[in-house]
DNA sequence: TATAAGTGCAAGTATTTACTTGCGCAATGG
DNA sequence: CCATTGCGCAAGTAAATACTTGCACTTATA
């Protein structure tokens, strides 16, 4: 039942991203949460729950209520995982034009179309 | 049926960063993609067309192969998301000192507790 | 000490996933 | 031309989601 819970798939849900935005910059109680979505309480403490399994929320109990905390140091790993990308994507993108003309001048030059398919890795391991 | 097909989404399962990660630096075909798993290839290709409903990658047909090329940029959405979070932990780790000790300061002076907003000195859970 | 306020737990349901197997079809290449 | 390769589509399944309603249990508070 407890499935995989980690912190990728606490924030593809967008009710949840919406909780996150909510508490970060101080701690909610429950209900308040609650109070800004359309959803039961209940279905918000369901999400509470799946934020808090993957460390992304943390409760503080103070008398009845429970206070709901963000924990974004525990969003360092899709950082990590996004930023790697991001790095990746932009300097492609600076290296993007000068690689088009110059394909563009070898297609020009040989009279091919610069075919690429030897870029593959095509591994079969079966 | 076609439910949200958002980048956040896209990413939440493994499988598919895995995906994004073998082919992020060229085109790869989807049969050689699936190789690489456990599961069918119908499986990798189910995670293809998720990935490609939000843009995170785009086929290129040539002859009878479909070559799968990574859209890195479509990334933006979740770097932009990540990033914003990431600089008000950030901030809030380097001023985190600073507002501990002038609130011990405080405290000391006035006698009072510094009205005790969010001190987690007691967070002992697990 | 009733009551209200703040929440959790359990049960039940409608959708969505994530996969699998089986079949068909177009491009290739001997 | 015919077997092979590369893939999509469809049907079927098991499990996970996202919610809801109803009930029980603590704390504050009048």
């Amino acid at each position: 039942m407890e499935a995989r819970r980690d912190v990728f798939q606490a924030i593809a849900d967008p009710t949840r991203r919406a909780i996150i935005g909510m508490i970060a910059e101080q701690p909610v109680n429950v209900n308040t949460i609650a109070e800004q979505f359309d959803v039961s309480r209940q279905a918000i403490s369901l999400h509470l729950k799946i934020l808090a399994e993957c460390g992304l929320v943390e409760f503080r109990q103070t008398g009845r209520e429970r206070l709901c905390e963000a924990k974004l140091d525990k969003l360092e790993e899709v950082h990590a995982w996004v930023q790697h990308y991001h790095q990746l994507w932009t300097s492609r993108f600076n290296s993007l034009k000068s690689f088009l003309e110059q394909e563009e001048l070898e297609s020009k030059t040989t009279g091919t179309p610069a075919k690429q398919p030897s870029r593959q890795i095509s591994k079969r391991k079966k």
